[in-house]
DNA sequence: ATATCACTTGAGAATGATTCTCATGAGCAG
DNA sequence: CTGCTCATGAGAATCATTCTCAAGTGATAT
């Protein structure tokens, strides 16, 4: 049912160039620094659509703002962010799955989702900061 | 610093009796119930001064919004909560450390911090639900 | 008990992210 | 090309949370 229009052309492809994660407002700049002009709103909806579609992941920081990525991986997965540059590692976490699963079972829990997300300084930044 | 006072007495009191985790507005609204009048902001003042100084957890629904409850143990722990009913476990995550830890190392990423939250339905919740 | 004073409070404004409204615009099937 | 329906955008609306600042009140010394 999904019409594909300039707008939407235009906010996936700044997703599409950034390896990182991004706010809806940094999308929202980024698409307007190409000279597109698109709404926010409609880079909300978009990327409600593709949250929906299993198209890009979404996490939210500890100040609970959601954050967009495009997302190969249509498996489940976690990450660990530099919370300096935004860099994100994507990672595997069999061990996390099966945590879950298993203290949901033993404490008599069905249907378990988890979250997990790991911050870090990347080493990079962890240089800059000693200059 | 903190000083007593009745608003601050009140919203500790609403937390103390409440198994579960809150949120702000919530917790506003128990302690009206309980008679006394106290602002909302000063719920939020109370809440962060608590996390500040360790004294209750908080997580962030899947929304972002933010849930305060009591927490007895001072060591970092992580929570398995009932959906349905709101019931909490509090869960020891020893696996997830030195998870976050190697991972975090393997990637030379430093200052590791993680989030860990685990969502499912309680047993009691799941009967009810066959009926 | 009293005065003192810095820390608290509360009502409402301010902020910031996200969602909604609705009139207008534009894919796409026929 | 036409028409129908969904998509868009500007701004209003919503929601959680924080800020502002005048007025209130613990804690402490007197």
């Amino acid at each position: 049912m999904q019409r594909m229009t300039r707008q939407r052309a235009a906010v996936v492809e700044v997703l599409a160039d950034s390896e990182e994660f991004r706010t809806a407002q940094q999308l929202h700049e980024m698409v307007r620094e190409q000279g597109h002009s698109v709404g926010l709103a409609t880079v909300y909806r978009t990327m409600q659509a593709m949250v929906a579609a299993g198209e890009v992941d979404v996490l939210r920081t500890a100040e609970g703002e959601a954050m967009y990525r495009r997302c190969a991986a249509t498996e489940h997965h976690h990450h660990l962010l530099c919370r300096e540059c935004g860099r994100t590692e994507e990672i595997d976490a069999a061990l996390v799955e099966q945590w879950a699963e298993s203290v949901g079972r033993a404490h008599r829990f069905s249907n378990i989702e988890h979250t997990a997300e790991l911050f870090g300084t990347c080493a990079d930044c962890a240089a800059d900061e000693d200059v």
